[in-house]
DNA sequence: GAATAAAAATGACCGCAGTCATTTTTTGTA
DNA sequence: TACAAAAAATGACTGCGGTCATTTTTATTC
């Protein structure tokens, strides 16, 4: 039968991910080398190669499992009915804080996955989405409690605020900010501006906005 | 006298920065070793390391020339009197253009921009500011014009959209956008969401931004 | 079970970024 | 100009990420 081979290659890339756990927390990224992440694992170095493409991807695939593990974390003790303004500021600062644990690590991360290369670029598409998915409900409830704007396109206001998110992410690693007070209050500053516009007061059509026309 | 020196280290930066210029452009960043960048500028390779931190800051030194010669560029080419939407489209989109002339220089002017190390963090906090003075009065006039509220800060207000542009360039690099028309439709139309808000129809209070109370 | 083909594992090897003990050049002083 | 001290330049060296020709293991066929 063939099941072997599957089986032994699944135990193989637990092996991988595994040693990667334990030497990326110990020793760091940087400092740990494939070579010894192969030993670690049990394996030769060449190996690592048919299951990840890169040290980083290695990375990405830990970093995968533990922000899985981090949403269900927040969707349990995240209040539905708050306004989104809060429940937003208080996802995105737990985010915030997981991956700045780790400066260093959270800055691999993060470069990996805002501009990716040609060989991570799947494996970060994936993030992404599994990363929209997660808010997609919140701003369905949101919009529904009419704190949106009804005509919004739901991807792109996420888009809007996860964007702001990297900006504050990105003042952080420039040594803007530099108490976690400081990220919290660009932040919430940053979402109210996005809620409010930038522009000021509206046209008078946008009061109602299914303003249904034909 | 001791201005031999100054004026020889000045030289062999030169040096080094021109040697880097032909050789990024003709080779690429990644084929281009730190030894044969050292031989095209006629020193040793150890030598470089006196003058930049990582083969990287050379390259984010080359941008910061050539992204200054852009500015001005842009400066003389666009007029002050158009709307605030229109000016910022076309400047982050000419912007885009000449980042992803060459998709990796970009990835790598980008990667250490937005999430510097500490090596890098001095240089790109320049890059920021810079980025930052250029915008400084198209806002003014815009929010002189009424197209900008009153109580704003302009630094927040550029770094609202600048985060945009981020998240648009973002996306390109995941490979979401493949036509310069998708970038120049999601840029757009971030920046009219950003300038419109979010959130439904404001307060009326906000009609009229100059609300001096007491 | 033997023979053959296909898949997987391996570590010697390559090129490179960055380091550092040593050498060379410049400056200050008598 | 001679000499010592400080600054700068250097390239052999280190450790690493990634490759690839070769070896080992697994599946298939008779």
């Amino acid at each position: 039968m063939g099941g072997v081979r599957e089986k032994k290659k699944r135990q193989t890339r637990k092996a991988i991910l595994d040693a990667a756990i334990t030497l990326f927390a110990s020793k760091g990224y940087e400092k740990t080398s494939m070579e010894k992440l192969a030993k670690a694992a049990g394996i030769g170095k060449g190996t690592i190669y048919r299951y990840f493409h890169t040290k980083s991807e290695i990375f990405l695939a830990f970093c995968e499992e533990e922000l899985d593990f981090l949403r269900q974390e927040i969707s349990q003790k995240t209040d539905t009915h708050k306004p989104l303004l809060e429940t937003l500021v208080d996802i995105f600062m737990t985010n915030f804080q997981y991956i700045t644990r780790n400066n260093d690590f959270g800055r691999v991360y993060l470069r990996e996955l805002v501009f990716p290369t040609k060989l991570t670029v799947d494996r970060t598409k994936e993030m992404d989405n599994r990363f929209i998915m997660f808010f997609i409900p919140f701003f369905e409830k949101a919009q529904k409690r009419g704190e949106l704007r009804q005509d919004l396109e739901l991807l792109f206001a996420i888009g809007h605020f996860y964007s702001l998110y990297l900006l504050t992410l990105s003042a952080w690693y420039s040594g803007k900010l530099l108490e976690e007070e400081d990220v919290l209050m660009l932040l919430r500053m940053l979402f109210k501006q996005a809620l409010t516009g930038l522009a000021p007061g509206p046209s008078p059509s946008q009061q109602l906005p299914i303003a249904n026309e034909h």
